[in-house]
DNA sequence: ACTCATTAAATTTTT
DNA sequence: TTTAATGAGT
């Protein structure tokens, strides 16, 4: 027991070993999260606090999930199957599944991603004939998570215009289509446990009275319905251990809630608040910077990390005159680490948007330097597989339309959107599912559909088959392997298949039930949840030794050695989007916060002064997140403050052997991208130029002034 | 039913 | 630039 905990830090102690009461654990980054919330588990159960079926530890990612439980299992020899740890929505799931009946839902339910979910609501929208220029889509299905993610049902939204009611009425019809269809989204696997809980006394008594302790990993990133089914859970009588990081809160966009924090202090009475804020990972000028950037957020539930390693080496910032060159040089500076000993996974590419990998990479390949980036397609993900998941789910389930739709001509075997047209209609006229539809469909259409039936309720027979042969079954069944053959780049997405077959293998393996009878449909239907909700490893890259490209959201809880974070713009990061609101200024700012404190030993900071985006060159002025770094704790790599010598060439003080020795002139005396200064507007890059002599104007992008056209003979303009 | 061409739009995304 | 989604043509 001592040996658990050995080596905390006075608060990490005062963490793990609090006695039973509600607590709230400011954690920042690097500063051993998760080990204080592995180590309290371990520490309520090896001092008989509490059994291990009384504990419930939520997650966000199944990556977290899975950590906690292999810390756990390293800490205790405990088996920690059957433990309720888990992510919100795999407890969730496996709360439906298990009170399926009282949850309204069939046995074998399924689960829509998000792409799932975007498809059945095209699906709605056609078949209510709605014009999709006036509901677009990826709107709908924002307004209908944004909804659910509240908790509210379509009844109960409050519906100020005529534009908000036919939405309600969207969301209205689409929840009756998921519940014909035997479907939940992920919003909903939330909002239906929740409501199982609220409304079926004995059941939410029974868990109340379960779990005794309830902890809670990046509480910062809950939104307003978690929160809310946490409290249910809690009850009167469990523990509630939430630990978060107001400053790491990233995911506003998508519903999460840093108020929570705010609300669960005041809602529980929490008086002392534990902060851990000595950091483990990275040297002092780093996480200096990192302090003096999040400073400038007014809404902070404050906390200010510090650590004993020193202050090691300056923030390394680089301009470069183009995107071009901003990538060149990294590819030099990775060199250099990779010669001074530096792996290459122990160095990370980071950026606010994905766009900007393109570039990184094209340099990188060229370069010849091995990467991997994250955030590609993941397994589940791939056409071929979800294809192969949609046989599955026919299978289990007849009645999944978006599983019909996706698959009822693919492989192609002749019908087309006339046919399905037809079928739809009948469909709706009879209320029923697509598939049980099929017989109303008359003539050579109807023959057509037939025969897909058929071959629906063949594969159906294969359910007694184990999970790995019916899988097999499927995808030979189906034609998808023979038509992936016949493909000219099929050759991967056949080897796909195939590892579908493998996965289902060791599912069934790690399910470590080897088919009980009657168990096998259940078995089906828990392995297409898992494909539903562990989408699987992102698109892996080559190379052991690569480096991590990646965007500063996917960074979040990783750490490396040495890390880059470029194109440092207005517009870009922070992104004009988040610029436009107030709070979403915060939210970038939080987002730098993130990506600065990912490094160990030595940052890099870079931004361009031209950038292709959208195929078009832009103009962006250095990102505000430069500045409010102290100037002390950075070294610039190029010239802070340029000079502009007669004859427009670069005059320049600092070390710089990248920088081009001469720009274009446009005669008017100024150039285009060149820094400017304006008496009302401060700083600025022309971005554009017209006419000449007297008449002669720029457009000049003051960043946050704005983008202004100026008259060069009117407007009082200087060279920066 | 499939291919080609045009058009519009374009952050971030744990589940 | 690049991608996805439509429409025309074969």
């Amino acid at each position: 027991m001592s040996d658990l905990l050995r080596g905390l830090n006075p608060q990490q102690l005062a963490a793990v070993t609090l006695p039973p009461q509600h607590a709230l654990i400011l954690a920042g980054a690097g500063s051993g999260k998760t080990r204080v919330l592995t180590t309290r588990l371990a520490w309520l159960i090896s001092t008989n606090q509490v059994d291990p079926a009384g504990v419930l530890a939520v997650t966000f990612t199944n990556k977290a999930a899975k950590e906690m439980l292999t810390r756990l299992s390293a800490m205790l020899p405990i088996n920690t199957r059957g433990m309720w740890i888990g992510t919100f929505h795999g407890l969730c799931n496996r709360l439906l599944r298990a009170h399926y009946r009282d949850a309204g839902l069939p046995q074998l339910f399924q689960i829509l991603d998000s792409a799932d979910q975007l498809a059945a609501i095209k699906r709605l929208l056609k078949a209510l004939n709605i014009d999709d220029e006036k509901f677009p889509p990826r709107e709908l299905q924002h307004f209908i998570n944004a909804q659910k993610e509240q908790g509210i049902r379509a009844n109960a939204v409050e519906a100020w215009d005529g534009y908000v009611r036919q939405r309600v009425e969207l969301y209205e019809a689409y929840e009756q289509q998921c519940q014909r269809e035997g479907v939940v989204d992920f919003a909903e696997l939330l909002l239906r446990s929740y409501e199982l809980l609220s409304r079926n006394e004995p059941l939410r008594r029974h868990y109340q009275s379960r779990f005794r302790h309830i902890l809670v990993d990046e509480f910062q990133d809950t939104n307003v319905l978690q929160y809310r089914w946490l409290k249910l859970l809690a009850g009167d009588g469990a523990c509630l251990f939430c630990v978060g990081d107001d400053d790491q809160s990233i995911y506003a966009f998508r519903g999460a809630d840093v108020g929570n924090m705010r609300d669960f202090e005041r809602e529980y009475r929490v008086d002392n608040v534990i902060r851990l804020e000595q950091n483990y990972r990275s040297h002092g000028n780093i996480l200096d910077a990192a302090n003096a950037v999040i400073k400038n957020n007014l809404s902070r539930l404050g906390k200010n990390l510090w650590t004993e390693a020193g202050a090691g080496e300056p923030i390394r910032v680089f301009e470069a005159m183009s995107d071009g060159e901003e990538a060149r040089w990294m590819v030099e500076e990775i060199k250099a680490l990779v010669r001074d000993g530096h792996s290459r996974a122990e160095i990370a590419l980071l950026y606010r948007s994905n766009a900007q990998s393109r570039i990184l990479e094209h340099t990188l390949f060229s370069a010849g330097l091995p990467y991997r980036v994250y955030g590609g397609l993941r397994f589940f993900e791939r056409q071929e597989i979800k294809h192969a998941l949609a046989y599955l789910r026919l299978i289990a389930n007849p009645d999944d339309d978006t599983a019909f739709a996706r698959i009822v001509n693919f492989p192609p075997r002749g019908i087309g959107a006339r046919s399905i047209e037809q079928l739809q209609d009948a469909a709706r006229a009879a209320g029923s599912s697509l598939h049980a539809a099929i017989p109303a469909v008359p003539g050579k259409a109807g023959a057509t559909l037939a025969a897909f039936a058929a071959l629906i309720e063949k594969l159906h027979e294969a359910i007694e088959l184990p999970l790995p042969e019916l899988v097999e079954h499927a995808i030979e069944l189906s034609a998808l392997r023979s038509h992936y053959l016949t493909e000219k780049e099929g050759q991967d997405r056949v080897a796909n298949l195939d590892e579908l077959i493998n996965a289902a293998s060791s599912f069934t393996a790690e399910e470590g039930r080897v088919g009980e009878e009657g168990e096998l449909a259940a078995d089906l239907a828990s392995f297409l949840s898992h494909a539903a909700l562990e989408a699987g490893e992102h698109q892996a890259g080559e190379g052991d030794d690569a480096l991590q490209l990646m965007t500063v959201h996917s960074a979040k809880g990783l750490e490396f050695n040495a890390v880059f974070i470029s194109g440092l713009e207005e517009g870009l990061f922070p992104h004009e989007n988040g610029i436009k609101e107030d709070k979403g200024l915060e939210e970038e700012r939080r987002l730098m916060y993130v990506a600065v404190t990912r490094a160990r030993q030595r940052l890099y900071l870079s931004f361009a002064q031209t950038r292709m985006l959208h195929g078009q060159t832009r103009y962006n002025m250095p990102s505000r997140f430069i500045e409010e770094i102290p100037a002390g704790l950075v070294k610039w790599l190029t010239p802070k403050i340029k000079v502009q010598a007669p004859g427009g060439r670069q005059v320049h003080t600092g070390v710089d052997s990248y920088r081009p020795t001469t720009r274009a002139q446009s005669g008017i005396g100024f150039r285009i991208g060149q820094s400017v200064k304006h008496a009302k507007f401060g700083p600025g890059v022309i971005v554009n130029a017209e006419g000449g002599g007297n008449d002669a104007r720029v457009q000049v992008n003051f960043g946050k002034a704005g983008m202004k056209w100026l008259a060069l003979s009117v407007a009082k303009l200087d060279a920066a």
